[in-house]
DNA sequence: TCCGCTAGTATTGTCGACAATTATCACAGA
DNA sequence: TCTGTGATAATTGTCGACAATACTAGCGGA
């Protein structure tokens, strides 16, 4: 991903620290299910407590970790109920942040993102092992979207929110599948649309393309069990 | 309300402060804007900063308060962009809320939904000092599609965040409009939509009500200026 | 009279210690 | 061998105190 990663170094004790969980968490390094023990961390990172706290806190409003009175606070494991929840709040939501971006986007955003695709494009050409890019390019094409909507809770709740969830079930999940090029097909009709300035057909697109990526999944998933 | 607020008596001590200073915001019982003082309301409720903190976090996830570092926490009060940022989140959620009610409720929580329906119909003829029951029952009728869309995290997002920011604005802003008959009547075409179990429709139909609600909004901000 | 600086004060951030609750494990009894 | 019980140990919840930062009032100078 280009840009959308917090900077760890600055910021208050409770700022990084739940910025370095979170990482951990969503790349895998503490498993899912596994428990979060507060005085291991605490010498783990030397600090107290007591920012420990806020920062797992702030985890749980994520919806990172679980935490339950007197017993502790673990990494959450996604059911896949769970996961096509996401995908349905994603579809309404990312939707109408396509619709917004199409309407409130500066032409040089909308160049910059016809850029990223383009450069996404010659990528999957060359790229034999694409599985990589295709997965977080693809969050990185979403985030550019969500961002153009210049709508600052959504940016807020996407991206600072339920994105991290959806890597972290990439991780956990890990199923590549072979959607890539299709998708690159959808993101570059999502773009046209914005590009003409359509906010219904951009809706309209980005509601089909979350849609296709659910059913995808729910595909897997079934012949996975 | 009927069932929807939180009981205050048990649980842990952030859980109650929690819920208290949430009513106490949203209430308008601490003014928007005004500060939020650890040691003062730590003596006021004879408790601890530790937990205090805490709770404050869990406010802060909500969007009810800000907090600067080194500075503290203030009530936050809503700008007008920030008021239509959330209309246009609530158009997309509970749009696709309302399309997986028609599809998730079981057929009692349909009748409890027309029943519902109905005795908002009798109390608006009767009431002619309805602008206490039409701003609560508007808000009460979403609560139980929302919870009739069976997805966890969409009913998290709206209940336990989202509308509660609606309910700060109300007592912010305090705009009583005229739309009451109106919203009723869109009410009723949105649960025929779910008795028909037309997911499709039950979306436009809740999507159309919110952006009226949103567009009266307007209006009535575009006047106070 | 107004602006900038300084000292004082109050508030937030952080820490270590104690209390309360829960999980673990050994042991006795069936 | 399995189950129920009790004591132990570890973890979480809570508290009060100290350190660091930001606001305020007062003073001096232009």
């Amino acid at each position: 991903m280009s840009n959308a990663m917090a900077v760890t170094d600055s910021g208050t004790i409770p700022d990084r620290i739940f910025s370095r969980l979170r990482e951990a968490i969503v790349e895998g390094d503490i498993a899912p299910g596994s428990k979060i023990s507060e005085p291991e961390l605490a010498r783990a990172y030397g600090i107290s407590r007591g920012p420990l706290r806020e920062a797992i806190g702030r985890l749980e409003a994520c919806g990172l970790v679980v935490r339950r009175p007197n017993v502790g606070a673990r990494v959450v494991t996604l059911s896949s109920t769970q996961l096509l929840e996401i995908f349905h709040i994603r579809e309404a939501l990312e939707g109408m942040a396509a619709r917004l971006a199409a309407q409130n986007m500066s032409d040089d955003e909308v160049a910059d993102l016809r850029r990223l695709l383009r450069q996404h494009g010659e990528q999957i050409e060359q790229d034999t092992e694409h599985a990589y890019f295709q997965r977080e390019g693809d969050l990185d094409f979403h985030y550019r979207i969500v961002q153009g909507s210049h709508n600052e809770r959504m940016i807020e709740l996407l991206c600072n929110d339920l994105y991290h969830l959806v890597r972290l079930y990439r991780y956990q999940f890990g199923m590549a599948s072979k959607r890539g090029p299709r998708a690159f097909l959808e993101h570059e009709h999502i773009v046209d649309a914005i590009e003409r300035r359509d906010p219904e057909m951009a809706e309209l697109m980005m509601r089909s393309h979350v849609r296709a990526s659910r059913e995808n999944v729910e595909r897997l998933l079934a012949e996975q069990k």
